[in-house]
DNA sequence: CTTTAATTTTATCCTTTGGTAAAATATATC
DNA sequence: GATATATTTTACCAAAGGATAAAATTAAAG
């Protein structure tokens, strides 16, 4: 599974997506996808430093000079996993609408979280640790991309706020707490699996823990 | 800043501590204590296996070769770390007493939680880092040592709820709740400083957060 | 002071790791 | 099926990184 394309990081004069080459056969599209989804895995477990090519390559079933033949450094595969993650990080919360009622854009926005923690468990590790990391390679796109949408969404809030259908938050506390409670079922799943032994991937548990987030959130928001 | 001394890490026959020495020399935990604090904040940024010894020496003002004679491995000094972190950071938990009101115990949690979180957000990188990684060290404490102290603690918040002083909430969906929340505002500093320009140092904003957590949660589970 | 033990430095080793070169093989196109 | 191009493999390399040995220095004890 890889998650996205077009993405708004740092774009780079980019060496890999060459020229005027043929593109995309089957054969490069297929591997270029199992190579990200190993480095995926990989760099989820051992961090940007920690991870390496031999390990990545092992995981993707192939050399590691035939994985650099797909991305030509440790690093560019690195910014490419995150471009894949982030865009579809963040496309819940670009949906808030305004002009529908908070109960009804807020509860969506937590299933949407929820939902990304369940599906991509590995991707949300992999830009945790990165923003754990102090974010040495998004840094810049938080200061711009991320800081903007959040800044338009706040408005949102506040909007609703203002409208009296919205307890008094702060919109950007509240933002970060959906993400915080949201994200910490994927980020840390060792630690729940180890206290609960259990996982999103049970249909059972998820649900309950989406209500269960709901519940409190909600009431401890709406008027 | 060293935090804490006797822990129950997996007690290993630590040769480091050696036998019939004279130990404790000023110079002995002076050193000691200057590498623990470098390595916490490498281990922070570049995980325990993308940090490296150079570094850690570098920053601990010493060669590496010396910071190998307090500390004979990485894997040694990076457990240094974790069992320091480890046990102020559970502390607080256990001091939930179901004698008291759940309105001001909880409430009292939150309060320590998020105390951690703005005097040792470095440890808690070092430690969120250890458990979105899997936990390949810090596994067999979650499922003892961690393991217990919750479920005793999800005995009080259960007792609570049956007694009719807290809404009906799960209490491992609670503890979760709180530790996702405030440990968030360490863990993620980076981000919420590219947001808000601000990270829980500043007074003012480490109150406006403790509040606004509290608000919210304490709403959210209080009948 | 001297002697002994603790600490630090210097030199060095071996393995891992990111990356390259070039040859070999497979795939597609005409 | 020959030719050109894309892909994969094999053989390397230089730098980084964890660790050790032993000499040199410093501090403590008598």
């Amino acid at each position: 599974m890889t998650l996205n394309q077009g993405f708004p990081l740092p774009a780079e004069p980019d060496a890999d997506r060459a020229e005027g080459k043929r593109r995309d056969s089957r054969i490069q599209v297929r591997n270029r996808e199992k190579i990200l989804d190993a480095a995926t895995e990989i760099f989820s477990m051992y961090g940007r430093r920690g991870a390496t090519l031999d390990q990545i390559a092992e995981k993707a079933a192939m050399s590691k000079p035939n994985l650099l033949y797909y991305f030509s450094s440790k690093e560019k595969l690195y910014l490419a996993v995150l471009r894949d993650i982030l865009e579809i990080w963040l496309q819940p919360l670009k949906e808030l609408d305004e002009r529908e009622s908070p109960e009804r854009e807020i509860s969506a926005y937590i299933d949407q979280k929820i939902r990304f923690s369940q599906l991509y468990p590995t991707a949300s590790r992999v830009f945790a640790n990165e923003i754990v990391a102090g974010a040495p390679v998004l840094k810049p796109v938080l200061d711009s991309y991320l800081r903007d949408i959040v800044k338009k969404k706040a408005r949102v809030i506040r909007k609703w706020v203002k409208r009296g259908e919205l307890a008094d938050v702060d919109p950007y506390h509240l933002i970060m707490m959906i993400w915080a409670v949201t994200q910490h079922y994927a980020d840390f799943a060792v630690q729940i699996d180890s206290l609960l032994g259990k996982s999103l991937d049970d249909g059972r548990f998820y649900n309950q823990t989406r209500k269960h987030i709901k519940r409190i959130l909600m009431r401890g928001i709406l008027k």
